[in-house]
Parts: C-alpha cells; structure tokens; sequence
RNA sequence: GCCUUGGUGGCGGAAUAGGUAGACGCGCAGGACUUAAAAUCCUGUUUCCAGCAAUGGAAGUACGGGUUCGAUUCCCGUCUGAGGCACCA
C-alpha cells in the first residue's frame, strides 16, 4: 500500500463536497474567527504559483483555529471588475463578462484543486449586479453625507442643510473651499443649482477636476500602466496630462482618524508607518504673500511650509505650473517662455518629477511678489519640482536651508540670504532641524522650535499667515473613464448631478431603483472628448429624467467593502444584516501582498469608517490582524537573436558565448560562426536595426546586432533550453539555428520578475499539483521561506517535501503488508517527539512561521521512523497536528484509523509539557565569548557548584593560561562564559 | 528621488527576548539493497590550515565602523536586490 495521492486527494475531496463541511453558519456556541484572503483579480492568465502563497497560509490557520474549536468563517471571491479584460475586449471584441466568467471558472478550477477549505456558497463577484447593487448604494450614502470636522464623524447631508438654512456655514467650513462663506439669507437667496454646487464642496463622494493621461492618436484616456517611457504603450503615441471633471472621495477627512487609529491595529510596524507617511501629516504654517499682476490688481500666493521659522531665508517663490495664478500673474514679455515650460510639463509624469531630482527646470513668471515681513521684492518662478496637489501647490523657497530650492537657486543664479550663519558654507544646504536661526530680524538667536514660534504668531498676528496641520493624502480619485466597471446611480438635470435615490429622479421617473446594469455594449470604444464607452449608449445615457453619468467605478469601489458582503452574501434587502455583521464583526485576520498597503487598506478603513459613522456597522476598523504575504516572483528566460537587416532565417546565440564573445580581446571563433550564419541566410553586418521604436538592439563584435527575446520558462529546464519544446512553443522558430555551447547545450538568460503572462514566467500550480499531490505542493509553498518574504519560484527541492509525505505515510502503511498502526504504549522517546512538534506546530502557526512548521514534521517523522513507531496513541494525533498543512493526507489517515466523521473537525492535539521536559542541559562553556567545550548540568544545579566545576576543568584550565578570570557568566538553560 | 523591506554554505533557508551560526530540505560525493533501474536506507558535505586518522586551530552571517563578557540579532555609515509612489489589481 503506497502513498497514492493522487487516489486519496480525490476521495477526500469528494467527502467534504458531498458532505458539505466547509459550509459555515451565522450563529454557533462556539467563538467567532474571519479569516480572510484578498480576493484575486481573474486574469487570463489563470492562478499562478504566486497567488496561492498567501491562500495557503490563510488556509492553514483557518484550519487550525477549526481544529481549536472556533466557528471560521473563511471565504473567497472574485474582483472581477478591471482593466485587462477590457483591454482583451478591445483586442479580441469579447464582452468582459464573458472572458470574466470564463478566467472565474478556471480560477474556481485551480483553487478547489489546492483543496481550500473556503466556503463557496458565500462567493462573491465585484462584477455581480447582486453585488455592485450595494456598491452602488454605499457610493450614494457617501454622496449624501459630509463630514462634520467638530463631531469628527460622518453625517447625512440633510442635518448640513438644517445648519445653513438657520447660520449659514459660518461654523462649518467648507473642505473643498476654505475661503467659501455665506450666512443662511444667502443659503436661501442661491439657486437650486447653486446650492447644489455649494453642497457638493461638502460631500463626501463629490465631483472635482483632476489631471488624467491623454492621448489624442487613441482618443482615449490612459491609466499610469500604460503609459511607458512617456508614450503610450499601445501604438507608443505621445500623450499629455489633461484636466478632466471626475468623482472623488474625501478620504482628506478621514486622514487624521486613519492615522490615529492604525495604533488599535495588529498589523507589522512597517506597514502602519507606510500608511502614516502616505498620509503625511505635517505641521506648520500657511504664509500669505501678496503680489501685483501686469494688470495692477492685487491678488495672493499662499504657501505651506513646516518651516516658518526660516521665512527670512525666502529668496523667491516657485509656484507648481498647473497653479491656477500662473497665467493671472505671468508678465507679457515672459508669456511665451512660461507657455512653452508648461507644455514641457504636461508630458512629464508625477514620478519624473519627483524623482530627477539632479536635473533642475524651471521658468520665471516675471512677478515679484513681497515678503509680508521684510516687503522686500521675491520673484515668483514656477517649477516641477513643485506638485500642484500637495499643500497649495506653492513654495517659499529658502535655498540656504532646503537642498531642491538651494540646487534651483545656484542653477538659476538667484542670490542666496544666509541664515544660518557658519554652518551654512554655500555649498551644501544646511537642512538639519538642529541650531540657531540668525540674520533673521526678530528671530536671530532662536533656536528652531522658538522661532517657529514666534514667526507663526507675528504672521498670525500682521494677518499673513496662520497655523496649518497639511498632509500628503490626497482625496482618491473615483471615476474611470471606462466600460468594465461599476456604472454611478448618478443622473444630471440640467448638468446638476443628483443621486438615483433622490426625490426628483426616483418619485417622478422612477428610476431609483439599484443597481443601476451595466448596459450590454458592441463597441468599447471611447466616448467623445475622453469620455468612457457607455457615453456612446444613448438610449442607455438619455432618462425621462436627465443624463446617467457615463463614468464608472474605480476598481477599489467593490474591494473597499467586499469583506462585509461575506457576512450575509445573498441578502437583497441590504448590504448585509446588521445581525450577520455584529456577529462576524471585525475580520480577525486578513492575509495578502504590501503591494495593497497604500491603496486598497487605505480606501477600504476609510469605507468602513464611513459605514460606521452612519451607523450601518458597529466597528471602525475592518481589518484587526494583517499578514503580508511576499511576492513569488517569476523567474524570467531570454535567449539572444540575431536581427541584422535581410536575414531570412532565424539564429539564437547561446547566453555563455554572448558574453564571452561580447567581451574585448577574447577570440572571436564563435563570432565567425555567426557571421557565418548571417551571410549564409543573405544578411548584412551593422545595419541590423529593423524598424519600430521599441527596438532594444545590442551591438555585439563586428556588427553584429542581437536582441534579447523572452522565452517561456516552461520551455526551459533550469538553464538550458530545451530546443524541441521552444520550436514547439512558437512554430515560426521550427528551422532556426542555434549556436550552441562547446558541450552542445544552449544556455538563456534569466532575469527575476513579477509572474505575468506578458513576461511568458507563469507556473501553473495545476501541473505541480498533477506531478506530486496538493499536499505536497501546499507544503512546498509554505517550505519556501518565511511568508512575507519576497523569492523566485523555483521547484528545486520540492523532491523533498515530496519524499517527507511518503516517509509520513510509510509510519502508517506498509507497501507489502498494508496497515501497519498498532495499540502498543507509547515511550517516552516517542511521547517527546509528538509533543515537541505538537508545541512547535501551535506556536509557529500563531507566528505565521509556516516554514519552521513543515521543518518540524520532518523531524518528528525522522524521529519516529528511526524510532520504528507505528503506534495509534503517537500516529492518531500526529495525523490530526498535520491536517492544517496536508488536509488530503490527513482525512485519509483519520478514516483508514477508523475514525467517524471528517478530520476537519477532530480536536487539536493537546500540549503536555510533562512529557518534553528535561532536568539537565548541556551547556556551551566559551572563554572570552569564544565557545571551547560543552558540560552537562541539571537545571537546577547552584550557580557556585557549576563554578567550581568548570573552572576545575582541563580544557578551561588550558585557555585560561594560569590567568585568574575577570568575570564568570552563567545564564541559566542558555550558557556559561569565562572572561579573563 | 522618496517610503517600506531583504542580503547567512553550491542552493532554499534555521537560530522565537543579545547566548553553541548553518536546524530542516535540495544539490553533490561515497556506500548498501537490486541482474539493472526506480524507490528506499546509511555516511559525509561553510571555508582555510595542520594531521594517516580520531581531532585540533583560524576565519566566517553583503561591506566598513561602534556598543557588549558575548552581535546574524542593537546603533551609525556604504553597497545591492525587491515592493509601492495615488488610473494595474
């Protein structure tokens, strides 16, 4: 009787199918655990390695906590809203819903095959009308709320218009326009559209402007992904940013609460800090200087800076180039000048901006605008450097204590004021928050803290300038011009947006009702003017009401608030009940990649705020423990061609000869090879750039050109190309030459990778499941390496854990004989070996600590098997221990024991210390740190005896070289040091 | 460029609160079983030096410093791989 995995894989997946126990209740005497994965985006490309690093671990803890006695609730679902399958809709005129449900299928396929022990009936689809009803429903509460700054909380919109009807909005100012005010004479003087335009200024789902990736060739708006090296990536046409009007969450609001409450959190260190600096908070002063326009109006700069106290350091001004005063306060003669540096701008993307920090631009607007303090003239510049979204979008530059405004000054030759005295050299900015400000009026003397002081209150004082907390966080953009996504349950009257739900829309036409479909399309073309595709649907646009909005939703609208929908998945009275939600409450634990720790774990707190706030759920944080599972990248394969001009045939050179021949003074026999080639097959030298501007051509020796060309790994066999495989993989390859190595074989490149389907590095885990069981792929994942740490995949060694299951097995099972598990008493040797690992199992599984998991069954079972074990009171709970990891192997082992019932829900093993402990140790004896022999003592020998003994001892005696020691270390049950 | 994170044998990695560096596995080498192979089992395997050998000594956790009786672990600096940087998900 061999380990058959294959057979008992098969069998215990039909028991816990057909005996449905994976299906989770919503009430139960037992405590409550959520165990939740972050849900895939189906892509074509199916389930690859990577994605189930995360999904095993998940699994194993949900597993384990099962066994603990809790009720686990631990679903999976689908993100299926996106780009990509637009794209391939593009590509191949396939509907999205279609390619979604048939990647979603294959999914399903690849994930039940890893055996998971998710409850399916509770599947989710971001894609699902069912689903984005509630979607939809949730964007119209954050439509009609505003946040309430004094409550610190969230309110409906209705309790912000009681306010100004009675005051005005002089005690509630207004976050998408501070300077906003009008008292409640005024409120009931304005139109409706234009208290509707003054409300949307408050609401917490409002329409904005932000700048979008254009290209004109496309008629099309991109996103940041497809725009590479400044064109597009499709067709590389030249793009620009573009100002769109666009739906926005005010998630700025939230920013001190999103803050403040990552302190509740269970999440790593590193991943609160990376959320509290994406939310920047910072500390300083908003600084007012005031400027003449070319037409002799006055007008304003405003300014943030966390540095108040250097405002005597100001030696100019640089505004972003998108500020709304550049063309107010541009001169004449500096007109053209300024217009040609914002064109130069637009091309630019945020990340160039912010990262060519060494090349310096900008351009004079020919304003000067006066110091508040000094009145002294500042010219006013604008720069890229300076981003329009942060802060107001303006600078005081003080080159003597900023390195970007001191490297913009020596490049521009402005004239640089030192307050810093010595310290500052005129090389260097002196940027330390450290020191005396001087040369500074009033402040010279101050230490920084002082002065920043007291500039803040003399600028308070004169009127120019105020206390400011600014933070890094922007409000999140909301609206994708798009097809594949959530449609708004928005409808224009008279170009005024109002919600479906609104009287005017829903009593008169009833159109209230949600979910607003995504109407079935032919065409995914762009819309007019950069609009998204359903633009192009009139009778879909066109409502007895008004216009629908023909934006859709971002693809964090369904993920911000998907763990919820779990709770109560199939209720069509609301999101979920709030019985469902105080139940499962909090997810206890969430698992998934830092690659979301800025994005989706920022919008989906905010949501859940929100929800909270309005008293949808009774919690304001959804994610209490959080596990970062790392990257298993793709481990990618190249192989060099020859691509000079006229060649007919195709020639592929073998990595180790490139570089050798690539290098000066080697010979060049090889080289000659492939000339040969090249000639043979009518080519020409040095003229091999064929045309297309994406070409990335290498020069080899004597004009020869190659290419560096992908190859899919599954072709490859560690190295070496499998050259029967790779003319398989691509037909028009059948009769190339390949130059080989001296020993025949032909070596690729390799380079490590994000998995992707474009990169042709995708491993299925289908076929490693195929080759040698879930269980051992599962356990191989988890033998990798500690989970949140990023590693190529790479099967070498999965041999082993392989081998480790079949030596499991064979405790149990006989090959000859068949069972072999008898009743016999335990030992003490084996009593020892199935406790200690029951120990290790439960504490590394608490720390996540899979890999020293797997490390430790491995033990145990060498233990047992030298042991020749085969005794029921080790083996029985043994089966059990393992059930997390190798759930198939451990069903198969519960049965044939002859137990009732699946192993899923057996008891995990009980710790007994008695059995593991020990009354000596043998400690490492060092001299002056430096360990020179080991002694055995009993732990509860007397520090003076263990002394006198080891000072007695020959080999200590013999490095002590007669000297008397220093000093005698003994660390109880850790070591003993000698210092001389 | 900025934020976060990693770097330990030929390879993946272990060392949980500063206490024997290299557990466990892969690979490799040698051996047993077998007609042979597969499977399985046993032995060895950080490097260098000395020794026939058991063994002994030295160095060693990316690099350079520091704190400590003792540092893979803590601190400072440098190099380098990865993830993110707001419209990929």
């Amino acid at each position: 009787m061999e380990y058959n995995f294959t057979e008992i894989e098969k069998k215990a997946k039909e028991k816990w199918a057909k005996e449905a126990v994976y299906k989770v209740a919503n009430e139960s005497d037992k405590p409550k655990c959520y165990i939740l994965d972050m849900f895939p985006y189906p892509s074509g490309a199916g389930l690859h390695v990577g994605h189930p690093l995360g999904y095993i671990a998940s699994d194993i803890y949900a597993r384990y906590k099962r066994l603990c006695g809790y009720n686990v609730l631990h679903p999976m679902g689908f993100d299926a809203f996106g780009l990509p399958a637009e794209q391939y809709a593009i590509e191949t005129g396939q509907h999205p819903a279609v390619t979604t449900e048939k990647n979603i299928a294959r999914y399903r396929e690849q994930l039940d095959n890893i055996g998971f022990c998710y409850d399916w009936s509770r599947e989710v689809r971001t894609s699902d009308p069912k689903y984005y009803k509630w979607t939809q429903w949730i964007f119209l509460q954050l439509f009609h709320s505003w946040y309430d700054r004094a409550a610190g909380k969230a309110r409906p919109i209705k309790e912000l218009t009681d306010v100004f009807e009675k005051d005005g909005n002089a005690n509630i100012p207004c976050p998408g326009d501070e300077t906003l005010r009008f008292d409640s004479i005024k409120w009931k003087d304005f139109s409706e559209k234009e208290q509707r335009d003054v409300l949307m200024q408050y609401r917490l789902a409002y329409q904005g402007y932000a700048q979008v990736w254009w290209c004109e060739a496309l008629g099309t708006v991109l996103a940041n992904d497809e725009v590479v090296n400044g064109v597009s990536e499709r067709g590389g046409y030249p793009v620009e940013r573009k100002n769109m009007r666009q739906w926005f969450l005010r998630i700025t609001e939230y920013a001190e609460r999103l803050l403040g409450s990552l302190a509740k959190l269970d999440w790593s260190e590193s991943m609160k800090e990376m959320q509290s600096n994406w939310i920047g908070k910072s500390v300083g002063a908003e600084v007012r200087f005031g400027l003449f326009t070319p037409d002799a109006k006055t007008t304003f700069i405003n300014v943030f800076t966390t540095r108040p106290d250097t405002i005597f350091g100001v030696d100019f001004m640089v505004l972003a180039p998108e500020h709304a005063l550049v063309d107010v306060i541009t001169t004449p003669d500096q007109k053209e000048e300024i217009g040609k540096y914002v064109q130069y701008v637009k091309s630019r993307s945020e990340r160039e901006r912010m990262s060519e920090v060494k090349q310096v631009t900008g351009c004079f607007t020919g304003a000067y605008a006066v110091h508040p303090l000094t009145r002294k003239n500042v010219p006013v510049w604008i720069s890229e450097y300076v981003l329009v979204g942060y802060g107001t979008g303006a600078i005081m530059a003080v080159p003597s204590g900023d390195e970007r405004d001191h490297a913009f000054a020596k490049h521009f030759n402005i004239p640089i004021t030192n307050i810093f005295g010595d310290r500052y050299t005129g090389e260097e900015a002196y940027s330390s928050k450290t020191g005396i400000i001087e040369n500074s009026e009033f402040l010279t003397g101050m230490s920084i803290v002082d002065a920043t002081e007291a500039a803040i209150n003399k600028l308070q004082f004169i009127g120019a300038g105020t206390r400011k907390i600014n933070y890094r966080l922007r409000d999140a953009g909301f609206s994708r011009q798009r097809y594949w996504g959530e449609p708004f349950p928005v409808i224009y009257v008279d170009d005024i947006p109002y919600g479906t739900d609104e009287p005017i829309i829903h009593n008169e036409h009833k159109l209230g009702s949600l979910p607003v479909e995504l109407p079935y399309v032919e065409s995914y073309k762009p819309g007019p003017e950069g609009q998204g595709p359903l633009a192009n649907i009139d009778d879909w646009v066109e409502t007895d009401a008004g216009e629908r909005e023909t934006n859709t939703m971002p693809g964090y609208a369904g993920s911000s608030w998907y763990f919820l929908r779990y709770m109560d998945p199939h209720n069509d009275a609301e999101f979920a009940s709030r019985k469902a939600v105080d139940y499962w409450n909090q997810v206890d634990l969430y698992v998934g990649g830092t690659e979301h720790a800025v994005g989706h774990l920022l919008y989906s707190r905010m949501w859940t705020k929100a929800l909270y706030d309005l008293g949808y759920i009774g919690f304001d944080e959804p994610f209490k423990r959080l596990l970062n599972q790392g990257m298993i990248q793709g481990s990618s394969r190249f192989v060099y061609k020859v691509v000079n001009k006229g060649i007919s045939a195709e020639v592929f050179v073998s990595k180790d000869i490139f570089d050798e021949q690539g290098k000066e003074g080697r010979n060049g026999s090889l080289t000659s090879d492939i000339k040969y080639f090249i000639k043979k097959n009518g080519g020409n030298f040095g003229e091999g750039i064929p045309s297309g501007n994406n070409y990335n051509g290498i020069f080899f020796r004597h004009g020869i050109i190659l290419t560096k060309t992908r190859v899919d790994v599954n072709t490859v066999d560690g190295l070496e190309l499998n050259i029967e495989a790779f003319k398989k993989w691509r037909p028009e390859y059948s009769n190339a030459t390949f130059i080989k190595e001296d020993n025949g074989k032909f070596i690729c490149e390799a380079e490590v990778e994000k998995m992707s389907k474009s990169k042709y590095n995708v491993v299925n885990p289908d076929d490693i499941v195929a080759q040698y069981g879930a269980d051992t792929f599962r356990m191989y994942e988890m033998f990798l390496g500690p989970i949140d740490i990023s590693k190529p995949w790479d099967t070498k060694g999965i041999e082993g854990v392989h081998r480790f299951l079949k030596k499991m097995w064979r405790l149990y099972a006989d090959e000859q004989t068949g069972w072999i598990v008898n009743d016999d008493a335990a030992t003490d040797a084996e009593l020892k070996a199935l406790h200690k690992t029951i120990k290790k199992i439960g504490d590394d599984i608490e720390r996540f600590s899979f890999n020293t998991s797997v490390s430790q069954f491995m033990i145990c079972v060498n233990e047992l098997a030298t042991l020749g074990c085969h005794k029921r009171s080790i083996l029985e709970p043994l089966a059990v221990a393992i059930c997390p990891f190798a759930p198939h192997l451990a069903e198969e082992l519960w049965q044939q024991l002859g137990n009732k019932g699946s192993v899923v829900d057996a008891p995990f093993p009980k710790y007994e210390e008695r059995y593991v402990t020990d009354n000596s140790k043998k400690y490492p004896v060092a001299v002056n740190g430096k360990t020179r022999m080991e002694m055995e003592f009993p732990l509860d020998a007397e520090p003076v005896i263990i002394e006198q003994q080891v000072l007695a001892d020959e080999t200590i005696k013999k490095w002590l070289e007669g000297k008397e020691p220093k000093k005698f270390i003994y660390v109880k049950g850790k070591m003993i040091n000698v210092v001389v």
